[in-house]
DNA sequence: TAAGGTTTAATGTTAGACATTTCATCAGGT
DNA sequence: ACCTGATGAAATGTCTAACATTAAACCTTA
C-alpha cells in the first residue's frame, strides 16, 4: 500500500548505497574502497556513520577491512562464516545439537547432488575427478585426507549451480567439522569415504542423479 | 596447534561477553541490557566500542535497538531476517534467480514434511488443523487466504524440529513471498492449494511422511 | 644481502558535546 | 470527560577532533 520510508539511520543509508555499487558491479571482488577519510568526503557525513556503515557490510559478509599500511575495505567475494556463524547462535538458541546440523547436511547433500547430476560440466567433472584420485593416493601412502574430502564435497556444491543452497550447506559443514574436531571425532572410515567419493563420481559422470543421492545418503 | 588470539578489536570482545551472557540464560528474550552509558562503565572502555559491539549483536539477530524514551537494547528471541538479507546479497553476487529460491525451497519442504511427520506433537496437529480450516472458510467466503497459507507453512517448520532447516526455510520462504509480491505475481491457485494443505495434513495426522513430502512437491 | 629500525598510511579508540526520537505527563480548551 | 498540544526526560543517534595501534614499505647498517 504505502512505500518505505528512507532509512532513519544515516549509516544505513551510506550501506545501502554501496552495497549497491557493489552488487551493480561497480567494485569487484579485490577493489580496494576509498578510505573512511574519502567517503566521509564524499557523503558529507562524520567518520562514526561511514565505520557504521562498513562494519554492516562487513557483517554481511561483503567485504573485509584491514588495518595497518596498504590497509582498507576491500570487497571480498563470497564469504559463508557469518552466515554460519548465525546458524550457530540460532542452535544454541534453540537448544539444538549436532545431530541437528547432520541431519541438516543429510537432507540439503543428496539434493544437491541431484542438480549436481544435472548441471556439472565437464570441468566440474575434471576437478572432482582429480580430487578423487589425490585422495586415493593419499589413502593408499597413509597421508591425511580430510582437506581432500572437504575439497570433494565443496566442488559438488558448486555443480549445483544453486548459490543459496551453496551457501547453507557450506555453513552447515564447516559448522560440522569445526564441532566435531572440537570434539576430537577423527574420521576414522578415510578408505571407506573415498570409495564413496568415487562411486558418486561415477554417477555424476553418468548423469545418474538418483544414484548418486542415494550414494551421498 | 596454537591456540587463537584474543579477538583484536575491543567492541568484538565485548560482543563476545554480551553474546555468551545472552546464549547462556543471563538474558532472556524481551529483557533490556543496561544502556550504552552503563556498559560503557562496566566494560570500561569508549561509547564508539559498545554501540560497535551492539550493532554487531543486532547483525546476528539477537537483539533489538529502540530509541527514544523506554528505549534501549532488547533481547529478541528468533529473527530471521539478516539471515535472508546475506541469502539475498549471496543470490545476487551470484546472479541467482527466483528459479535457484524455488529450487531450493522445493528441496528442503518435502525434507521437512517428513521430520515433521515423525516429530509433530498432538498441539503441532492441532494448530495445522485449525489454520487448515480456518483457511477453507477464507476460501469459502472469499477472502484472501494468503496469511493462512504462510502460517501453516510456518507451523510445519516448526513441527520438524530443526531450529537450522527451519532459520533456512524460513528465509527462503520470506524472500519468495516478498519478491512475488513485488512482481505482483497473485496466487490465483488458492482454492488448490488448501486442498493439498488438508492432504499434508492428513499424512501428517497418519504419520505417512512419504506421503507428505511427497504432496508438498 | 639480510636484520632491524623508521616512516607512513591506514584503521582503531577515546572523550565530550550536541541532535533527535520517543514516550509520559500535564495543562487547557471544547 | 476527552481530545489537543506543550513540556520534560531518557534513551539512542551524530558530529568533531585528537590520539593509539597496526602493518607494509623503505631505509640503514653491519
Amino acid at each position: 500500500m504505502f512505500q518505505s520510508v528512507p532509512n532513519s539511520r544515516v549509516s544505513e543509508e551510506i550501506a545501502e548505497q554501496i552495497k549497491g555499487a557493489i552488487l551493480s558491479g561497480k567494485f569487484k571482488r579485490g577493489d580496494k574502497l576509498p578510505t573512511e577519510r574519502e567517503l566521509v568526503e564524499q557523503f558529507r557525513t562524520s567518520r562514526v556513520s561511514v565505520r557504521e556503515a562498513v562494519r554492516a557490510l562487513e557483517h554481511l559478509g561483503l567485504v573485509r577491512v584491514k588495518r595497518g599500511h596498504g590497509g582498507g575495505t576491500y570487497v571480498s567475494g563470497a564469504d559463508h562464516h557469518r552466515v554460519a556463524e548465525s546458524f550457530w547462535v540460532r542452535m544454541q538458541l534453540s537448544k539444538g545439537t549436532l545431530n541437528h546440523l547432520t541431519e541438516a547436511r543429510l537432507l540439503l547433500e543428496p539434493g544437491l547432488c541431484r542438480l549436481a547430476a544435472e548441471r556439472a560440466t565437464a570441468q566440474d567433472l575434471e576437478r572432482l575427478e582429480a580430487v578423487v584420485k589425490r585422495q586415493e593416493d593419499a589413502v593408499k601412502t597413509g597421508k591425511d585426507t580430510q582437506s581432500y574430502d572437504l575439497k570433494f564435497h565443496r566442488l559438488l556444491i558448486d555443480a549445483a549451480r544453486n548459490p543459496i543452497l551453496a551457501l547453507t550447506t557450506v555453513s552447515v559443514i564447516d559448522l560440522l567439522v569445526n564441532a566435531l574436531q572440537e570434539a576430537r571425532v577423527g574420521g576414522g572410515l578415510t578408505a571407506h569415504v573415498v570409495n564413496f567419493h568415487r562411486a558418486i563420481y561415477n554417477a555424476l559422470r553418468d548423469r545418474d542423479g538418483e544414484r548418486a543421492a542415494r550414494l551421498m545418503s
